[in-house]
DNA sequence: ATGACGATTTACT
DNA sequence: GTAAATCGTCATA
């Protein structure tokens, strides 16, 4: 088991963060003691007021987001399509609204758990250990992440966060980038490369950016 | 007050 | 591949 990452580890720009989560764990920990957790292994960085994808753009500030402008290490997490949760985790400094959009986990601990609450939102009865977290809306399904945990402290809150491996940490090599999914408008922001991906991972969600250029995991 | 739309996912043709 | 589901947020009036 891993130790739960400190202040330290959120201060930092959207795309160093954003890379390092790739291979971190990210813990939900249930009233009742469960834990559910996953490997990070697809992220987005989002990179504050001049990003016109991000929600911050131009300095944007609501009640919806406010939590983007917080310190380092708080979860924004936001409602869209009248259906689903997205989570992110907000880093830089303080009133600097960057965040990491977590988009896909390779399921750890609490798969029962997780496959019951995605199943309530889906027709069939199963689903493969490998949709399980897969896309952002998703992945809160199966940790039940909802609004009532946007703000929440992952430095310190007792319901989430995450951990780092003890073990050495995935080498630049294995991570792969590619355009942010469902990125609209015309700037540049669409096509830059802030997606980032553990090579190979069948976990991750869509399209995977330089799959033909690795091999399987 | 009103209307268009979204950092998505699923089911169906 | 295309469309439906479904509602908070934001821009426009």
């Amino acid at each position: 088991m891993g130790r739960r990452a400190g202040r330290w580890y959120y201060s930092n720009d959207s795309v160093t963060l954003a890379q390092s989560l790739i291979g971190a764990v990210i813990v939900r920990m249930l009233e009742d003691g469960t834990r559910l957790s996953g490997r990070i292994v697809e992220t987005e960085a989002y990179f504050g007021m001049v990003d016109a994808a991000s929600h911050a753009y131009r300095g944007r500030r609501s009640q919806r987001n406010e939590s983007m402008y917080g310190p380092p290490g708080l979860l924004y997490v936001y409602f869209t399509y009248g259906m689903h949760y997205c989570a992110n985790i907000v880093c830089g400094e303080k009133d600097q609204p960057l965040a990491v959009l977590i988009r896909a986990l390779e399921p750890l601990e609490g798969l029962e758990t997780m496959r019951a609450n995605r199943l309530a939102a889906r027709k069939d009865r199963t689903v493969p250990d490998e949709d399980l977290c897969r896309g952002p809306g998703n992945l809160c399904r199966a940790l039940g992440i909802d609004r009532a945990f946007d703000g929440i402290d992952l430095v310190t809150d007792p319901r989430a966060c995450v951990e780092l491996s003890g073990r050495k940490p995935i080498e630049e090599g294995r991570i792969v980038a590619g355009p942010r999914v469902g990125i609209g408008g015309s700037s540049v922001w669409v096509g830059a490369p802030l997606r980032f991906c553990l090579a190979g991972s069948r976990f991750v969600s869509g399209r995977r950016p330089g799959a033909a250029r690795n091999g399987g995991v």
